[in-house]
DNA sequence: ATAAAAAAACCGAATGCTTGGTATGTTTTA
DNA sequence: TAAAACATACCAAGCATTCGGTTTTTTTAT
C-alpha cells in the first residue's frame, strides 16, 4: 500500500468518489445531499462541479469506481485466505464467498449496506439508465462465481444438470438479501449463518451429500 | 369483497395509506414527495396533515397498514391455491412461498419492489425507530414460515438437527434478494426460478433427497 | 325528530428552509 | 501563459409544513 504522490486533481476526485461511496452505502442516493458530501470530502462546490456534471453523473462514476475497487479488494482478501485444499473448483466458489463475507464484515463496522443494492432499490424503477447499469453490476458479481461453478459442474460431469449461471445469480440474491436482513436486524452473525447455509446447499447441489447446518 | 359505506374520514385515510404504499414500493421513502402523494390520493395538504403529523408518522402508519393488508392478501391467495397433497407441513411452507410469489407477481405488474425492503435499505442506518420496526416486520414474515418449518422438522424427527427459525429468516432473505435482483434485471422468470431453487434446497434439508433444478 | 352547537374533516394560499446547480473570480499546475 | 483546478457568493426551484378559514359530520338540547 504505497502512498504514491498524485496530482491534486486526481486526489480530489478520488476523495469525492470515496466519500460518496461511503454515504451512498449508508444513506442511499436521495438522502445523500451534495452539501454534506462536499463537506465530508472537503471540497467546495466549485471543485465538485468541476469534476462532475451533477449528482447523477457522480453516481454513475461512483458505480464504476466501486466495482473496480470491489474487484481489487476481493482479490486481495482472497489471496490472504488460507489456500484451498485440493483442486476442487467448488472450493474456489466458497473462497470467493468467504472473501465477500470478509469484505461485508469490514464495511459493516462502519454501518451501511451494499452500494449497488442501495442504488438498485432507490433507482431501478425510476431511472432506466441506472437500472441498466446496476443490472450489469449484478451480472458482474455473478460472473465471479459462475466461472468456478461451471468448472465445478464439469469436474463432476454435472454440466448438463446444473445451470451455473442461474446458481451464480442465486448466490448474489442471497448475498443481497442477507445483507439487507442482517443490516436491519443488526446481527452480523445472522449474515454469516445465512451464507453458511447457502454453502451447505451448494455443496449438496454439487456433491449430493446431506449437510445439515442449524 | 363488499363495498361497505364508510365515513369519509376513514376513506380518506385509507386512500392516503394505499397510495403511499404504492409510491414507497415504487420510489422509496425519500423520493416520494408529499406533493405527488397528495395528488395521487386526491387529498389536499390540509386533509393530509389532519390525518398524519408528517412524513415519518405516515411511513410508520403505512408499515402497520401494509403488514396487516399483506397478511390478509396472503391468506386469501393461499386459500385459492390448490389443496396441498398429504398432511406434510413442508408442503405448507411451499404453499406460503407460492402465495408470496403470487403476491409479488401481481405487484410487479405495476412495477416496484418490496415496501419493507425499500424502507429498510433507505432508513435502517439512519432512523433507529424505523430500523426497529422494520426488523420486527422481517421477523413477522419469517414467523409465517417458521411455524410450518418447525412442524415439518418434528414430523421427521429433525427438531434437533434443523433450526427452523434460522431457516425461516433465510427464506425471507432469499425472497428479498430475489425481488431486488429480478426487479433490477426486469426478469420475473428469474424470481420464480430462484424461489424454485430455494424450494429444492429446502426439500433436501428436510428430506435428504437430491433434487437438481437448473 | 330537529335545530343548534360543537367538533372533526377539509381546503388552499402562503412560508421559510433546503438543495442542486451556476456564475464569476482566483489560484495552481503543466 | 494558457488551461486546469479550485473558491465563494449567489439563485431559483422544490419541498415539507403551517394556518386561518370553510365545509361536513357528529353530538347535544329541545
Amino acid at each position: 500500500m504505497r502512498a504514491v504522490k498524485q496530482s491534486r486533481a486526481i486526489e480530489t476526485r478520488k476523495r469525492i468518489l470515496r466519500e460518496t461511496a461511503r454515504l451512498f452505502a449508508l444513506k442511499g442516493f436521495h438522502e445523500t445531499k451534495l452539501g454534506e458530501l462536499m463537506q465530508a470530502a472537503e471540497v467546495t462546490s466549485g471543485a465538485f462541479f468541476h469534476h462532475f456534471r451533477g449528482k447523477e453523473d457522480l453516481a454513475l462514476a461512483v458505480i464504476d469506481h466501486h466495482m473496480a475497487e470491489r474487484c481489487r479488494t476481493l482479490d486481495r482478501i482472497e489471496k490472504a485466505l488460507p489456500a484451498s485444499v485440493g483442486g476442487d473448483s467448488l472450493e474456489l466458489v466458497f473462497r470467493r464467498l468467504d472473501a465477500a463475507c470478509e469484505m461485508v464484515s469490514r464495511r459493516r463496522n462502519r454501518k451501511g449496506g451494499c452500494l449497488i443494492g442501495n442504488l438498485s432499490t432507490a433507482l431501478s424503477d425510476t431511472h432506466p439508465v441506472f437500472r441498466q447499469r446496476l443490472s450489469e453490476c449484478f451480472d458482474e458479481m455473478a460472473e465471479e462465481f459462475q466461472v468456478h461453478l461451471a468448472k465445478a459442474a464439469e469436474e463432476r460431469d454435472l454440466a448438463a444438470a446444473v445451470n451455473s449461471w442461474e446458481i451464480a445469480r442465486y448466490i448474489v440474491s442471497v448475498l443481497e438479501g442477507a445483507i439487507m436482513l442482517s443490516r436491519t436486524q443488526r446481527d452480523m452473525g445472522l449474515f454469516h449463518r445465512q451464507i453458511q447455509r447457502l454453502k451447505d446447499d451448494l455443496r449438496h447441489t454439487f456433491q449430493g451429500e446431506a449437510v445439515l447446518s442449524g
